[in-house]
DNA sequence: TCAAAAGTGTTCCGAATACACCCATGC
DNA sequence: GCATGGGTGTATTCGGAACACTTTTGA
């Protein structure tokens, strides 16, 4: 910050110095999947101001790091796992948002596959619990509208990129994928169609594995070919279910 | 500000105060179409840093303003105009993208029809122009990238959302709006499929009257239907090209 | 043997493609 | 008349929708 102050004097002569009084924070919409329902993960406020509201985890960024290592940190203390996929998804900034400053935050939301989680509850937050998204409590600050902007994106981009595999365990059955994509259109596919749709695609890599314990004719595993898709991108393939 | 300190004390003892340090701005990616070329707004700077570079025009947000009035104020200097089609798509936070402080910025683009821009340079730009968006310039900061991002949000949302008509003149015809898909996913139509599809949407009103002053037979005219659109999407369409 | 869910094949329809053709205007 | 781009009709192909059917397991 050796940098003469006129360099950043605005057209109406407010120092630079007196823009740099906001703070940032991220929210994470961690959502989940468990027995054909889609489900966010929320906590209970441990702290002023909203303490006992339910709230959507997420932090202050302090000074020194970036939006991504923030929010990668929030996931990594709610679920204990790193490498989780995240996407941005809006900023919301309106002045009156926060009652004690003015506080941007950066909306995230991430996907856990329903076997990956394990939610570590800590000083922040007095408990912490998945809600299906039809069945939400009254949230935090603007926390709801950051919600429901978080469901409609994921809603959208569903449709338009292979992001629904990162809500399963890494195997999965045809049928659980079936599942997931009606929940999170809510509709209902045919069977054999969604499987020809599917497979068609050439995405999944069928494994040598059986399902286990069912009382019916156990299903094959999946799972979600990575490479395959960088490669189809590049020849500019776009995901469409 | 009355709320007691102290609740807002962070889980490693920062005081709440250290976290608003933050410098909040916007930078617009403003989309036009020329001649077949799709375009985007840049102006020279007049201030430092980077004086005398090309950048995205925006500005840093006041303490007392909403991010999308900053947005429109920027888009209200460039071009005169209120009331352009704009939407928030990345933030860009980077501990080092700013060299004079902690500044994050949220990106909007906007789109303005052909006949509808007239870029007015002022004390913070020395020029303004535009650019093909295939031959563009070094620019500040990290616009490149978040031009880039701009410009791949857009190629995108095009395909599913009518966002296209926007920079278009209110009134078109067929093969504009033909020759400015092209141009947005380069890729080339076949002339008689492209009008039916489109017609077929329904989404067009057909207006009493004809291009003029072509050396060739004139063209009908046609504006979209921004109401059929909204009791279409209430209904679950997906615009869809 | 029955229930339950996995998994397959076939027909039908509508939308996307390819392509040939006609129309209106300025010069 | 002819060049230019606007505008239409039709045959064909391909993918999606509908649905009937077989298979494999546990109980």
């Amino acid at each position: 910050m050796n940098t003469p102050s006129h360099f950043f004097l605005s057209e109406n002569n407010i120092p630079f110095r007196d823009y740099l009084k906001f703070g940032l924070s991220v929210d994470c919409v961690v959502f989940g999947y468990n027995e054909g329902k889609v489900q966010v993960l929320l906590i209970e406020r441990n702290a002023e101001p909203f303490k006992g509201s339910w709230a959507l985890p997420g932090e202050l960024v302090p000074m020194n790091a970036n939006l991504e290592d923030s929010a990668n940190d929030v996931l990594k203390n709610l679920t204990g796992l790193s490498n989780i996929f995240m996407e941005q998804f809006f900023t919301f900034g309106s002045v009156d948002r926060h009652p004690a400053g003015r506080v941007a935050t950066v909306g995230y939301y991430s996907l856990v596959g329903s076997n990956n989680y394990r939610p570590i509850a800590s000083s922040w937050a007095k408990s912490i619990r998945w809600f299906d998204i039809d069945d939400l409590p009254a949230l935090a600050f603007d926390h709801k509208r950051i919600l429901q902007k978080g469901i409609n994106t994921l809603k959208r981009r569903v449709r338009y990129r292979p992001v629904g595999f990162e809500l399963l365990s890494k195997k999965f059955t045809l049928s659980e994928l079936q599942d997931l994509y009606e929940a999170l259109l809510d509709s209902k596919f045919d069977k054999p169609n969604f499987r020809k749709k599917i497979l068609s695609m050439d995405l999944l890599i069928q494994l040598d594995e059986l399902q286990e314990n069912v009382s019916h004719r156990p299903a094959k595993l999946f799972k979600f070919d990575e490479n395959r898709y960088r490669l189809l991108r590049e020849d500019g393939f776009v995901f469409d279910i």
